[in-house]
DNA sequence: CGCAGCCCTCAAAATAGTAT
DNA sequence: ATACTATTTTGAGGGCTGCG
């Protein structure tokens, strides 16, 4: 008899039975559940499990639609009256979301460059956070979650973790404090470090154009209209240019003052379009929210939510390569009772019909089939 | 030269949006 | 409803350019 999504009671039973869920001092946690008719987020909670087995347990009983645990810990997790319940200390964590265009493939792609950006260009280079306290999950359909796993950092208040997510989202960042070269200041650590990057990669695009190029390729990155020209020409004496690699940006500032303000804003706007867009500030600033357990499945998706390594984000398909190892690929028969459109390494579409396949398509098919006939 | 128009910047204020 | 943010609007101000 094949599964349909009728069935998924049981197939998601099969899938607890063998899954392991990671939760760390899940004593400490609010433990949370979305319910199947739940749309806006878990509710029932605050829950308390003692050991992350009682949670693997009570999951199998009742296989609700989403798991979550408290990125904060608590003194009494499963105590209603939030000045009773006594927050001890928060994970320090980052919510990297964005919406899916395209397959998931290229979504994967996309949201690897963002969050490594995240963990090697900011937590490691800016704030010397070692990499192996860095955890990263996919938190099973839009997200990607980082958490510090440092104590120090559990016990930021919710102005330093403002700080902390300014800063690497790039607001406020003061501009004549930015470049190198206009003042006396050396080249550091930081958002120079940042800017000094754009200035060698400005470099490197116009080795070697003609002042035409130049013109195209400064519009094209966002300087105004009315300085393009002064800086193309700048940018084909040599005598700039040299300077500019030895770290002097004087020769740009003496020539316009406002010129090293258009970098910064050349280089802000990038970044707002980049790893900015895609960090979620307010779970960063916030010392109670919860969070995806990982190994449960995402119930839009059908996707587990998993850890990754630093190293998977290297490659989508190092991605994939961990779900089918959570999930397993032993093949299970389903019928569907309507067409879908199954989107993992590709968009794929399935007309109703019984099909065999492997246990983590399996899922995801019929939980997309059930999520497209409740909308 | 003087003047108008254009493009841009900056900051303040108004408005819109979001999460408890 | 409230607190907090983000976004949009507005207006002052300054440099540059073209024109009479």
């Amino acid at each position: 008899m094949p599964y349909t999504i009728k069935d998924l009671v049981i197939v998601l039973r099969e899938y607890y039975t063998r899954a392991s869920l990671d939760i760390t001092d899940i004593h400490r946690r609010e433990i949370a559940f979305e319910r199947w008719n739940d749309f806006r987020g878990p509710s029932l909670r605050p829950v308390y499990f003692q050991y992350i087995d009682s949670l693997s347990k009570f999951l199998i009983e009742y296989p609700y639609a989403g798991v979550y645990a408290s990125t904060g810990y608590y003194l009494d997790p499963n105590e209603v009256d939030m000045n009773k319940k006594t927050l001890m200390k928060t994970d320090l964590v980052f919510d990297l979301d964005m919406k899916i265009e395209g397959t998931r493939y290229e979504f994967f792609e996309k949201m690897c460059k963002h969050t490594k950006t995240l963990i090697h260009d900011f937590l490691i280079k800016d704030f010397g956070i070692s990499p192996d306290k860095i955890k990263v999950e996919f938190s099973g359909n839009k997200g990607f979650h980082v958490t510090v796993d440092d104590e120090d950092m559990r016990n930021m208040d919710v102005s330093d973790r403002r700080q902390m997510i300014d800063y690497i989202m790039g607001l406020k960042v003061d501009k004549n404090n930015l470049f190198s070269g206009n003042k006396t200041s050396p080249v550091s650590g930081g958002w120079r470090r940042h800017a000094d990057n754009l200035i060698r990669e400005i470099l490197k695009h116009t080795e070697g154009s003609n002042n035409g190029e130049m013109v195209d390729y400064f519009l094209e990155i966002g300087i105004p209209k009315n300085r393009v020209k002064k800086i193309s020409g700048l940018l084909s004496n040599a005598r700039v240019r040299n300077a500019m690699k030895a770290g002097h940006l004087n020769v740009l500032y003496d020539a316009d003052s406002r010129l090293l303000g258009d970098l910064k804003n050349v280089l802000l706007r990038r970044h707002k379009s980049g790893l900015a867009a895609v960090l979620d500030r307010a779970v960063t600033v916030s010392t109670h929210r919860l969070f995806r357990v990982p190994g449960s499945i995402h119930r839009k998706s059908g996707l587990p939510c998993i850890n990754l390594e630093i190293s998977d984000l290297e490659s989508p398909d190092f991605i994939f390569e961990k779900i089918i190892q959570v999930v397993g690929e032993d093949p299970i028969e389903i019928e569907l009772g309507h067409d879908i459109v199954l989107d993992l390494y590709e968009k794929e579409t399935l007309s109703k019909g019984t099909y065999t396949m492997p246990r983590w398509k399996a899922i995801p098919a019929l939980l997309i089939e059930k999520k497209n006939m409740q909308t």
